[in-house]
DNA sequence: GGACAAGTGTTAGTCACTAACAAGTGTTAG
DNA sequence: CTAACACTTGTTAGTGACTAACACTTGTCC
């Protein structure tokens, strides 16, 4: 499933399409950037794109949307599945976050950190970003307790949520440090003081 | 509790005040529980608690605002302050929280329940209060600092977002098992799974 | 080449939220 | 007791995100 090569193929509308994603998404953070996400506009967005302001509810529900990254939590949850059943759960979000992590870092860190900021400097965008990390707990929990072969329960959630709350502070660290620090170093250290536990 | 007869003495003016906020806060509360949040309008708040629509934002500075606690977080700081000094700091905020809740819980039981599941199952309030947690973390991070007397750093962070997430995940499901369950239980099973870290 | 469907713009509207000003009411000094 | 005042409120008008309805254009498919 997935990979709908069976519809969408490369006809000419399709094409438009994509293109007129990408353009508005494109100028979006472009202004967010410049002008700041507030002081943005849909309209300007729009107009900036070339089309109108309904075109853009069209391909985005919210202002908010386009700053989403999407696509990333499926990845992470078929990694965390893939992990060796001998590990511990916080291990294997660990050792799976990690290795989605270091994939997108050697391509787009400056895009990451950059959508990153945003996100974390901004409000609107922040509280977007916890609500959708609802879900990702869920698939979190999910890939968990399928790899184990056995429902999810409190504790597989908790774990899930302690995850993704530890990956949050590790992000928020970085922007802090103005993007200085390495990622990957903050979210072992993040995942460590998890780990600990208890323990002093 | 807290009586302050300081400043805001016992004037007509703040009686008055007193009672219109607290008027928008039932009848918001009433007609969110009734019509639903979003199907409710801030203008049928204001309304039916014979106001105009500005007196309510005079009051609350946004539509969700109304259904949201405060005064719970300080109250947390200041009890994991006061925790000794031996305990984790795991341990401490697991304390702490246990008793704010049996407090809580002990007098306002279903007022809780009911705005937590408000809270719970609304998106738009959900963010929010994922967007409130952000300042509790911070406050629970301080707090943890100060009961060591160390600066706040990484480590304390996670563990300060990961117990956040633990009373949420704890909440949740409460609110999902329609609230037949034991919350104190609950929030106990939610930090045992940090506790145990990554041990099976 | 023509019918159909998909994508778009225009217009008008709802709702949360804000700014500015005018009017009413509690407070307080004389 | 009353007049100046400070505070609270309502009214009006406006912005910006988002939606619904309809007409128009333009790929697509036979």
């Amino acid at each position: 499933m997935t990979t709908d090569q069976t519809k969408p193929a490369g006809g000419l509308r399709e094409q438009r399409k994509a293109r007129t994603r990408r353009a508005i998404q494109e100028h979006a953070l472009r202004l967010f950037l410049t002008k700041g996400y507030d002081e943005t506009t849909v309209e300007e967005i729009a107009a900036a794109a070339g089309v109108s302001h309904m075109t853009f509810f069209r391909y985005f529900p919210t202002k908010e949307a386009v700053v989403e990254n999407d696509d990333y939590d499926p990845l992470i949850a078929e990694l965390v599945r893939n992990r060796p059943a001998g590990e511990s759960p916080l291990t294997a979000l660990h050792a799976a976050l990690r290795t989605g992590l270091d994939a997108v870092l050697a391509t787009d860190r400056d895009a990451v950190y950059t959508r990153t900021r945003l996100v974390v400097t901004n409000p609107a965008l922040r509280a977007r970003q916890w609500r959708n990390t609802a879900t990702t707990q869920s698939l979190l929990a999910q890939a968990l307790a399928d790899r184990e072969q056995r429902p999810v329960d409190l504790r597989l959630r908790v774990i899930a949520a302690a995850a993704t709350a530890a990956l949050i502070t590790a992000l928020t660290t970085w922007v802090d440090g103005e993007g200085t620090e390495d990622l990957r170093t903050l979210v072992d250290q993040a995942f460590a003081a998890l780990g600990a536990g208890p323990s002093t």
